[in-house]
DNA sequence: TGTACATCAGTGAACGCGCGTTCACTGATGTAC
DNA sequence: TGTACATCAGTGAACGCGCGTTCACTGATGTAC
């Protein structure tokens, strides 16, 4: 019938896991997407789906695999572009904004599933953001800073930082992605808890 | 049939948000919940359901109405309870652990809402978190702490703290509740998040 | 206090539909010799 | 380079099942006079 049979290897698996996210960004959540939901959005047969994934919760753990890949780059952003320290939290909470924007499915998903259905996908999720807090700190021991903190009170304010940041995800979620003046509140916003946040770990005293 | 056709008035209607919690605590996802299941767990004909609430959004925004009340006991209990100003963290920190491990089905609900399907649920979540924060920023003026901030600041660090507890709420729940010793752990780590964010509020400059 | 009626909450049967999953198939691509 | 065969990924038909929702019913409780 169709002409194209065969696609581009491991294509049908990308669209099956855009299709969820296509569907999580429309407003669904991922523990009530089904199969034949998600692969009548990526216009496949039904039965294409067992190609590639056991079930929805093998698919979702997939896509908690390529969270990694979009916090790396993200960090890699922020090194290459934060170079002074006194508009390090500027410019780091609009970087992680832009990011947001322009994965707004993927990071919808990973908002769902921190208190979502799977306990594999929680944890994936938590692991991820603990990776995260520890680069963190490996940058703020590189750029000098909060040098008066022992490694566990430094891997503390991180921890810190990265679930604030985690939180203001939700913020910029729930409005609309046009919504430039409410952006711009959350982005205030966070940056003022950060500063807060490390004007208290400027002042800590590991004991 | 059955001996006893009626219940109390508003039995079923509880014992259908009671059956919903349960199901929730048992590690499903609110999103994911039928109907059927629903009233099979409470031991209700399906038909009942419609009774009390027209789908199951209209029974989540019902269950978070009782967010509310619950919120405004574990407040109350704090006010009664927390006497010194330097106990202060420990104590409500670990009132709050109790509240949610007496609570825990419906917390987990409320974690999950946070992120969930209904913008509703959502946004009614967020407001309460944000009645939370209001409600302690008032306890602290009361207390005479953090003077020197404006109010606004001191909104906003009343926001990060409530948000900061928030985050906790997932780590509790992500444990068994009977793991002692993971539950220290987190109580530790909450309060020495509410301190650093304490220490910051204190050294913070208001304009 | 008694009677007639309205309202309310729970019931069981029935409906059509979409779901997850299986199966045997097809034809394109990869591999061995 | 050509041929034979295995593997892989997509297909369409089919299944049984549980779902949400409707309907007409029943009998207990509340209300008016």
């Amino acid at each position: 019938m169709t002409t194209q049979k065969r696609r581009r290897p491991g294509e049908t698996r990308d669209m099956l896991m855009e299709a969820a996210l296509t569907l999580v960004g429309r407003g669904r959540h991922f523990a009530s997407l089904g199969i034949r939901e998600v692969t009548r959005q990526a216009e496949v047969v039904p039965t294409s789906f067992y190609r590639h994934f056991r079930n929805m919760d093998d698919l979702g753990l997939t896509l908690v695999d390529e969270l990694g890949v979009v916090l790396r780059g993200m960090m890699r952003e922020a090194r290459a572009n934060v170079l002074h320290a006194d508009k390090l939290m500027d410019e780091s909470v609009a970087i992680f904004v832009n990011h947001v924007q322009s994965n707004r499915n993927f990071f919808t998903f990973m908002a769902q599933g921190l208190a979502g259905e799977s306990q594999a996908i929680q944890q994936g999720i938590r692991n991820e953001m603990q990776f995260f807090a520890s680069e963190l700190a490996n940058d703020l021991r590189n750029l000098r800073l909060l040098t008066h903190l022992s490694d566990e009170d430094l891997d503390m304010a991180c921890e810190l930082v990265v679930r604030t940041v985690a939180f203001s995800l939700t913020d910029i979620l729930s409005i609309s992605p046009e919504d430039e003046e409410e952006l711009t509140r959350i982005r205030r916003q966070t940056t003022r808890f950060l500063r807060m946040i490390f004007i208290g770990a400027d002042h800590w005293q590991s004991s």
